[in-house]
DNA sequence: TCAGCGCAAGAGCGCTGCTCTCTTTTTGAT
DNA sequence: ATCAAAAAGAGAGCAGCGCTCTTGCGCTGA
């Protein structure tokens, strides 16, 4: 039982995390098709079998480093979003700071991210375990959303009739105090930030676009007003 | 040589045809990281060395693949554009044809569309011979934003200061022809459309999006209105 | 006609994920 | 303290992979 107390409890919680660190390292070195529980296992000195005795297959430690990878995203995001509300940012700001951070954190840790956005690994599909992780930056755009919703500075997007069923369906599941405009928005800004780094980072904007700073923060910004934020103070 | 005449030639041809068909038959069904050479030359009885005469490792293979689906989906990219032209619809109508002939493309293609716009398969990069194929879509939205600009209906975008430099460096390359915010909302919304189409192929519209259809029309209407393109004859 | 080239075939190397068996070590209840 | 049960490590082995090298056959162009 991995609950347990003891001595061997100890032992299988550190060798577990020195199994993650170590694939985690050659996922960031190789990427996750080279990602190989016989290397880990040998950079560990231990033999190939004795790792399946803490995870029973490689996809179980593809999963593990994919809810990793999510909550360092969604920690590094949240962190980034607290830190502009420290310095009195109001939610537009706040809405920069984190597509600015999502970006930041695809840049160097290219690999993790395209565990996690990028194609899924063929024959592996991401268990349900995943998804609160993987939420954690979504909700934190519908977070800074609704601040600006409870303040002033928030226009309301339109919305063609055909899509407000979908619309209405999408606000009740996600964020009932929002109108369904917004959450409507708020979805297809959030598609269209992960196609932003994904294309940069998977390399789509070579020879296109030179100064991804840039670019970055502008796209960003209308991504922001697509949702009704504008700058200003709180 | 490849181009001479004679038997011998032709059944290079054929059978560089049937190992390409084969591998892309286990690419749809499997997906790129289980495409095996052993296996392709398995299916079509011959021997796994054999195949190299053809294709001088995986990733040769691999990238003759990619090569035909960027080729494919901007086959059916400019086929739906001009079919809308030839219905007499203006620009918006245009992009919005193509836009949801790419999404189409990648539901129906979704294996193929991972290789070219998902993760880039590791330690695989790939090489300049792709470029003008991968082009092709881009080129096409480029091409009826053009036309718009030609017409009546093109709003133009604003573009905050800092950005100018690079957007009027993106329009030289890109579109000369075309207004700089023009060319900038362009390349972002190229990117945005991978988004979109991006999140819903790999999953992360799960439990989000329910009537897809609706939804990404209503996105690719925007991305439309984003580059300045508004609802109307030609 | 015949040398040379294109091509297929087979063996083999080192790697992979994974399973099975055997042994050692630790644990918790008696 | 004892001892059976559980957990963990070690090693062999299977089937598959990409890729290389050598061998030998048969078509082809001079």
């Amino acid at each position: 039982m991995s609950t347990a107390h003891g001595a061997r409890a100890r032992a299988r919680i550190e060798v577990t995390a020195a199994i993650k660190d170590e694939a985690r390292r050659q996922l960031a070195a190789e990427g996750a098709a080279r990602l190989s529980l016989r290397a880990v296992a040998r950079e560990l000195g231990m033999v190939s079998s004795a790792l399946y005795r803490y995870f029973p297959s490689r996809d179980d430690l593809l999963t593990a480093l994919i809810i990793d990878a999510y909550d360092s995203l969604g920690e590094s995001a949240e962190s980034a979003r607290e830190g502009a509300r420290d310095a009195a940012a109001g939610p537009f700001e706040q809405w920069i700071a984190v597509c600015e951070v999502v970006r930041r954190w695809a840049l160097d840790h290219p690999h993790e991210y395209a565990l996690i956005y990028g194609s899924p690994v063929p024959g592996y599909t991401a268990p349900d375990v995943t998804v609160p992780a993987a939420a954690r930056v979504g909700l934190l755009l519908i977070g800074i959303t609704r601040d600006a919703h409870h303040g002033p500075g928030l226009a309301r997007p339109s919305l063609p009739a055909g899509l407000r069923p979908e619309a209405e369906r999408m606000a009740a599941d996600l964020a009932p105090d929002l109108p369904p405009e917004v959450v409507t928005a708020l979805v297809a800004a959030w598609a269209q930030l992960y196609g932003l780094v994904g294309f940069e980072l998977f390399g789509q904007f070579n020879r296109v676009v030179e100064d991804r700073e840039t670019f970055f923060r502008h796209a960003a910004e209308q991504l922001a007003r697509g949702v009704g934020l504008v700058p200003g103070p709180v």
